[in-house]
DNA sequence: TACGACTAGTTCGAATTCGAAGCAAGTGAG
DNA sequence: CTCACTTGCTTCGAATTCGAACTAGTCGTA
């Protein structure tokens, strides 16, 4: 087994420092342009942009604070302002009785068409922009498996109370 | 030239998901190994990397607010609360009698080595394992130039108000 | 020197964020 | 059926975060 090595050479340090900055400097942006354009969190922004994606207009809650990388109750929080702003609707679900099926509704659509091309001309100008559409899909290419592996590796504290796997 | 498009194309949306997927997945992970190793915040290991990295152990307030991506207010509640733990210094500064210089301590350099090892574990798992040599050096050459590009770009909202308008 | 504009930091209040604890509903073994 | 465990969500308290307002020191220019 690989030994965790004391530390990381330029090229590793660049690429990990690079990712945090950029991702930063671009929240940060994204973030005024949306305060400006429509009064939303970019929290917000996220859930209402994943709502408006879902071919049924609605997520459970859960899948929405695990989508945006947020807490539950932060989501709970949230769900409840962007209800009383009249841009979501919470409801029972369907199957399970305990989960609650957020929705967008025609007012949070609007606002998600109202603030959106403001949100990809920051995109666009920030990211995009200094990249040749082949850079463009090489960092897709490059950071869409990251994710996907990020996301099946469990969380480092879930560890301790393994159940049955081969351990 | 280009006015804004109305929207991005799949390619150009994915690497932005990805990137701020990627992101957030990562500092999630990182956040919690830090709390655990030595019971500090993102910022703060953020602040006290960029502190240990310098030939002088020190920075103003102002480039390290820059640096992290943080509001100047947030820094003086950050720097207050690494100085109580006695992980920095704060002084004036040689040739401005306005701004602070922020010096890490011994102390701060101890904790630093302290949680180190487990960061790069972190960092090494779950962004750079999935990637191969020559992939982690095409996604610092991307990310690098697009950082410059987003330090360099001034804020969106620092333009308009430039002179004195009519108002 | 004096003035106005600007920069560096801090303080303050308000909003957000998270984790822990709690409650209700689903699941499985006996 | 019933008990223990798990899951989905909310409530609660404490900590963090930001922007606006403020103080102080600098700079340019007449």
């Amino acid at each position: 087994m690989a030994d965790s090595p004391p530390s990381l050479d330029p090229v590793q340090l660049g690429a990990y420092f690079a990712l945090i900055e950029v991702a930063s400097l671009l929240r940060h942006a994204v973030e005024q342009q949306l305060r400006e354009a429509g009064d939303l969190s970019y929290v917000q922004f996220q859930l209402l942009a994943r709502l408006g994606d879902a071919p049924s207009g609605s997520h459970r809650m859960t899948d929405l604070a695990d989508g945006v990388v947020y807490s539950r109750s932060g989501l709970t929080y949230q769900a409840g302002l962007l209800e009383k702003a009249g841009l979501v609707v919470r409801g029972p679900s369907a199957d399970d009785e305990r989960s609650v099926t957020v929705t967008i509704t025609g007012a949070g659509r609007a606002l998600l068409g109202k603030v959106l091309p403001g949100h990809i001309e920051v995109v666009n100008s920030l990211l995009l922009e200094p990249l040749s559409r082949d850079q463009v899909e090489a960092l897709a290419g490059l950071l869409t498996p990251v994710r996907d592996h990020m996301r099946a590796t469990p969380p480092r504290s879930a560890a301790p109370r393994r159940r049955k796997d081969g351990a």
